[in-house]
DNA sequence: TTATATGATAACATATCAGTTATCACAATT
DNA sequence: AATTGTGATAACTGATATGTTATCATATAA
């Protein structure tokens, strides 16, 4: 029997549908998109002034800001690096 | 005139050449893949099984260890996950 | 020696990312 | 109303990551 989901939070939970490798991604871009536009604009900075600034031009910025992509890690090491990130490898904390 | 560079780190240091964005990256992905094979031989596993562990193939995880690539994010996670490692977003440190 | 497991790599197909160029709807300004 | 700047997106190209399959040299075990 087919299960109901009415909400993303339910569909995150769903054991049988998100592996925790999925989750942890998804979490992290979340996370990651979130600082991203807020840095961006709390430096008062455009798409297309970050993508001056960082080299990576205005409709890869959009699509990331979107998710529309799944970057590689040379292209949000460019994009966070003008906003004062960077990333980090750390244990998995059990929450 | 053309600067002399004898070894790696010398080149590293040299503004002209390496970015501060690039100096970033260089920096994590020698940490990344030197926590990445150090958890995975801790393990005990071999490149085969973290593919099985993972999805990520062999060949793949290959490639990732002697950085012959420039992963995308979901790759590294999918890699980190059964390690016990994940990616952060953190504030770049003045040091 | 033979067999087995290892990491690395080759060759090719497929998927997808980023660059490029252009444009869109919308908002704010003049 | 016309102009300007915005984020988003479309279409296409070229680059590159990953999958797939196979193989290699090496090390270790039988």
């Amino acid at each position: 029997m087919k299960k109901e989901v009415n909400t993303f939070a339910e569909y995150m939970a769903d054991k049988d549908r998100v592996s925790d490798a999925e989750r942890e991604q998804i979490n992290f871009q979340v996370e990651l998109i979130g600082k991203l536009i807020e840095a961006r604009e709390e430096k008062g900075l455009s798409q297309r002034e970050l993508a001056k600034l960082s080299g990576v031009k205005q409709p890869a910025i959009a699509r990331l800001e979107t998710m529309k992509s799944t970057p590689q890690i040379d292209t949000l090491f460019k994009v966070l690096a003008p906003l004062g990130y960077t990333l980090s490898i750390t244990p998995i904390s059990k929450n």
